[in-house]
DNA sequence: GCCAACGTTGGC
DNA sequence: GCCAACGTTGGC
């Protein structure tokens, strides 16, 4: 299984919108973004963040369906994901950029990506912050 | 509000 | 095919 990480503007669609129903990850425009996404498969988990004033990752999200093209453009692709829990407490990206050890994730070097794989390593990582 | 990063567009 | 101009994203 492989882990990711999902970027939403809260004002556009909050992490507090997802819920057991399929929920189409659209609106990405980007081809790095849509390539990772058509890697995706069915229960991956990828963690859910908020960029603009909030800058946290709120929870994780499960795949459900892998990629099929965007209706709007059929360029790009969703994946259907669902909620799958909250975080404890969310990590801010303040909390990953302090982390020594995750200064490589896209998310800090690459801040426009919003579609990006997280190693498993990091993940244990950063879910570790959730406790502390 | 500003600016860096970076993707896209269009003239040549 | 190159590159300048421009638009967008997103952190600060």
């Amino acid at each position: 299984m492989n882990h990711w990480l999902l970027k939403t503007e809260p004002e556009t669609y909050a992490w507090q919108q997802l819920g057991s129903t399929p929920e189409p990850w659209n609106g990405v425009r980007n081809y790095q973004a849509r390539n990772f996404m058509q890697q995706m498969q069915v229960n991956d988990l990828a963690f859910v963040y908020h960029s603009g004033k909030e800058r946290q990752i709120m929870g994780i999200a499960r795949v459900v369906r892998t990629a099929y093209p965007d209706a709007e453009d059929t360029r790009f692709a969703v994946v259907d994901v669902v909620h799958e829990r909250p975080l404890p407490q969310p990590v801010t990206l303040a909390a990953l950029k302090a982390h020594p050890d995750l200064q490589d994730l896209l998310l800090i070097k690459q801040s426009r990506l919003s579609v990006m794989p997280i190693s498993a390593d990091a993940w244990q990582m950063i879910l570790a912050l959730t406790i502390s």
